[in-house]
DNA sequence: AACTATTTATAAGA
DNA sequence: TTCTTATAAATAGTT
């Protein structure tokens, strides 16, 4: 409905995607809002923005608990539908996937459209899972040097160092940890400057 | 849109009511799914009737948590916005996520409850992230040489060759493909067995 | 469920 | 962004 058809499938310019998402989005919340007055039902839609953003549409209006209430309207139907599925508890038992989720999502799209991936997604992606990387072994190295300091307490900070070096060798020169100094772990949540490929994936 | 103009107000005959239910019940889910792929954005919509029998609609499909993505996101936020606090506006504001997207929901949980997690999670995830760099970088290889070689034809495939050849050296000999030989790009989509910290992210 | 006359949403352009 | 307008899409009432 515009002036030519468009075809189902993701709008490669960002611009123009852009436009259609603020369009889009304001239309479907328009009907959820018209589908819960004409029929009288509880509504509720939410739509997260590439970027992040969470926008959302709940028929109660925003004084009101209704996404509360839908939300658990909708848990309680997941728990009932979960009881039967013995094939879904398997798969759930199975460890390689599970804190992978996320992360399998993400690049679910690629493998479900692969004539739709460019060259360049696949080079971005690989950059933000290195990035990723860099910054869980780095993480993974404050955690355990941290951690040993908080159990041993005085004399254990040198044992802490010696544990912190032997990571950093494993780490291959890589970690984000190696351009700081060792005193760093013990003082503020500061990283220090990144050169390439570092993503901020943890806050502090 | 329909053979005269409709107020947008309960519609008193139950009949109607409950056949327009049912029209525009479906075209808000079709609206949701055409703005999730074509806006690439995750939507999630509930409808709760009359007789409270709850219809959901998710970008993500059956056999994905995406709801439970959206609806944890939905929290998240409900908790932040509920401390009142600037300092989140501040962050939402910052760009310095942007390019860590999905990724960043990955791993926001760590984040989150920094006290809950373990050196032996951080590790785990620190594998998770290798093994899909691996999958990328393998991933993007294997485009290139298929791209290059459907582009040019019979002679750039010496051509695809060498650019193959070109990004193995840049992997530094990490990849996966090195494991296969050169002809392996042009044949099946099998990947070669995998030793260690390999992940189906790719289906085929 | 189908069928259309109309209304509504929106793609492209300004 | 915002508005305009030609066109596609949704749907109200009808069969």
């Amino acid at each position: 409905m515009g002036r030519r058809k468009l075809e189902i499938k993701r709008i490669q310019d960002k611009s123009s995607r852009l436009v259609t998402f603020s369009k889009r989005r304001t239309g479907l919340f328009k009907k959820a809002r018209h589908l819960s007055v004409i029929c009288d039902v509880d509504v509720a839609a939410f739509v997260i923005s590439d970027s992040g953003k969470l926008y959302e549409f709940c028929s109660g209006g925003y004084n009101s608990n209704s996404v509360e209430l839908i939300l658990s309207r909708y848990q309680a139907e997941e728990r009932t539908t979960q009881e039967g599925a013995f094939e879904d508890m398997a798969f759930n038992k199975s460890t390689r996937f599970r804190t992978c989720k996320e992360l399998l999502k993400s690049v679910r799209r690629v493998d479900e459209q692969p004539n739709e991936v460019s060259v360049s997604d696949m080079t971005k992606l690989e950059e933000e899972l290195h990035a990723a990387l860099l910054h869980t072994r780095s993480k993974k190295t404050q955690l355990m040097v941290e951690r040993m300091s908080t159990f041993h307490e005085q004399l254990q900070v040198a044992s802490a160092k010696k544990n912190q070096k032997d990571d950093v060798d494993d780490d291959g020169g890589e970690g984000l940890d190696h351009s700081a100094n060792s005193h760093s772990y013990y003082q503020t949540n500061l990283y220090p400057p990144q050169p390439l490929l570092t993503l901020p994936l943890f806050k502090e």
